[in-house]
DNA sequence: TTGATTCCTATATGTTTGGTATGAATTATT
DNA sequence: AATAATTCATACCAAACATATAGGAATCAA
């Protein structure tokens, strides 16, 4: 199941965001408020992209968030993983085995595994930089 | 949003399954038994393909469903978009104003849609033929 | 010690999905 | 004409998931 829900899209204007605040990073309220999206869901993302080394967090005052890999290095499916957001289409893949009563369900789940890795591919490849650049 | 649900992979195998009985065609309940698929969840799936001529129907006794297209020219895009399941990312382009306060969602949303259109490239150059000739 | 912040986890709310139920409409067969 | 077999249409329901909201613990600079 491939999906883009609205965390991952509150993810990607965050750090989009972020990343004009440069080097000394700034602090979740102001995005939270630059991009309008809810503080506390902010909070749970920010966690996630924290854990997954996108961002580097510093607790208490004075404290705050900053890049910590150039957004040219981050991948659409880094940041979609990082979030626990599915990235698969094959449900059962050991049920494909050739015992299977259910043939074409054995080929199908195949069939998805095919079209989930091309997917992947392009969301592997495509990195957060180029939003910056697909309105130039 | 792209995204591949029960139902999405139910009409897959459903069609596959169904091309293995050629022109004459079956019956629904046969296809629901031999699939294993719940039979009322089928046939509200077989509904939407027939709406779709990508099968054709015939009701009464005698009736049943049969194929109308080729497989090699059904595309899973086709499929995806008869079930009306969304097979779109960007959410709200029409925010996308050059007046629009939240520029970094602008961009993010131009940004959606080109993977999105990526993405429908894919779906709509992946047939269901390929299914039958992936296990091979 | 205080205030500002991130971190953790539980709960509430809303939407979607998967499935069930009921029955109407259609058609071949008898 | 009656019957049985089928598709068609629609409403409903429960569980899962998405989108928040809430409360407070942990950390840290001043």
């Amino acid at each position: 199941m491939v999906k883009v829900t609205q965390k991952t899209r509150y993810a990607i204007r965050a750090l989009l965001r972020l990343k004009t605040f440069g080097e000394g990073g700034t602090v979740l309220k102001e995005i939270s408020k630059e991009e309008d999206i809810p503080v506390k869901f902010l909070e749970q993302i920010f966690a996630s992209l924290a854990k997954a080394d996108i961002l580097e967090s510093k607790r208490g005052a004075q404290g705050g968030y900053r890049l910590k890999k150039s957004l040219k290095e981050v991948s659409l499916y880094e940041v979609m993983k990082s979030l626990r957001e599915d990235v698969k289409f094959a449900h059962c893949l050991d049920i494909a085995k050739p015992e299977c009563p259910l043939k074409s369900k054995c080929k199908a789940e195949k069939f998805w595994r095919n079209i989930q890795e091309k997917i992947m591919k392009i969301l592997m490849e495509t990195k957060l930089e180029e939003i910056d650049e697909s309105l130039s």
